[in-house]
DNA sequence: CGTTTTCTTGAAGGCCCTCAAGAGAGGTGG
DNA sequence: CCACCTCTCTTGAGGGCCTTCAAGAAAACG
């Protein structure tokens, strides 16, 4: 009785207490106690767009940023395979059976802990372990999304779901007729080897995608969303 | 210490006493008294090829057999994202943002649980649920590495892997470098559509394959892979 | 302002798709 | 057992979508 009531009156750490992870990430998955325990292994980094992301065997919260995995083929063909947003968590358990290498797109918040400490807590709180299974299964269903568009979208279809899903990640939660404006973290050349295309194909679907009106191109990086409703019938599904 | 000799000393079920689920499957996260209790709610069916698997919110050992998953666009077209095979157990927890359709290839063997004595065990078995998050994990390894073949490999490279793939789960465990000889459970639009390729390439691509000496078609369905080199040598990675 | 990188646009080519016809395998009933 | 049907697979010819190759424009950077 006193261990439970420790653990409800255990004040929230200080750095926690508007951290959007606590919503919608790892943290959810504590109580007061754990959440102080936690934190006192936890420490905060800054990373740089651009950089490699070390598979060093922590686990991090995404506070805000993108990153990018990417799979190569021997020759040097590259594939995008998924994309991490805030507040997704990084790191994962058990060992891949492939190498996929994580790379920030945008400078990057993180808060990260010893592997260790959250393996272990997977013991104690099931609900982590629940978390992290939730996770994983959303991300084999966002995989086999893109599965489906590889194999079986046009060009063009592409292009369109590849905006509509990334303003949904990255916009400002705007009423969902009204148009979306977002800096896009990606070069063409990303976006290609999202969507097993070329550089040249992409370029010419965004022009035609801004010549009939569906988006458009502030900047080279800045694209407005100006009709999703067109959008939303060029993209296949 | 007396329930711990319980738990040790309770035998295993008979119909658990040789299931390959035990040794690579779900079951090998429990002791004898959790698979005895377990045993109790569980049943055994046999499923016919082309049967569709109804999402009826039973977890299932696939003790026998091969299912695939797959994804439909509005217009029909269709992608597999997916195949299981044994020992793997069917059923998701939570549920998935998009309808994912299962169908039995083969005629199949399964044990099935009712999913609430099974979420319920993973609160009271860490290891069930580190199974279960390992297996969804290796699933979203699976679905990436077809994203890259998806997105960047050529219609013969793919065909390639996807033999190569297939062996590997369907053909029994030959010398590595001997020939492997198995029945594709597949009809050649199944394979296009799990390539993202026609049934015309596909075709083309098997005999292309053939002539070269990389494979024998024993049959339609029936497979010989004559040479595992060369087929590892043309499949982009 | 010059250099470098990224992006755009055009022209031509190739890989895979579409369309088409025939071959092969399996099943059924006479 | 064979005729007949159906379904799948194979193979060829032609076309289209996307790629490749190329050159110039537009940003980004120091």
């Amino acid at each position: 009785m006193a261990g439970i009531q420790d653990a409800q009156q255990a004040e929230v750490p200080a750095i926690c207490n508007s951290c959007e992870a606590r919503r919608a990430g790892l943290c959810g998955a504590f109580n007061n106690r754990q959440l102080a325990d936690l934190a006192k292994a936890s420490s905060r980094h800054e990373i740089l767009a651009g950089t490699d992301l070390p598979d060093d065997g922590t686990y991090s919260n995404l506070l805000s940023g993108v990153v990018k995995l990417t799979r190569n083929l021997s020759d040097g063909r590259q594939q995008i395979v998924g994309f991490h947003f805030a507040p997704d968590f990084l790191g994962r358990p058990f060992e891949a059976k492939r190498p996929i290498k994580a790379e920030a797109l945008t400078n990057m918040a993180l808060c990260s802990f010893p592997r260790a400490i959250v393996d272990q807590m997977t013991n104690e709180v099931p609900e982590l372990g629940r978390l992290l299974l939730r996770r994983a299964l959303n991300e084999l269903d966002d995989a086999r999304d893109w599965m489906a568009a590889l194999g079986r979208k046009t060009a063009s279809e592409k292009v369109a779901s590849f905006l509509l899903m990334f303003a949904g990640h990255i916009g400002p939660s705007r009423h969902p007729a009204d148009s979306i404006s977002f800096d896009l973290p990606l070069t063409r050349g990303e976006i290609a080897d999202f969507l097993g295309l070329t550089i040249e194909t992409v370029s010419r679907e965004f022009s035609r995608l801004r010549v009939d009106g569906a988006i458009r191109i502030v900047n080279k990086r800045h694209i407005s969303l100006a009709s999703i409703a067109q959008l939303e019938e060029r993209c296949g599904d």
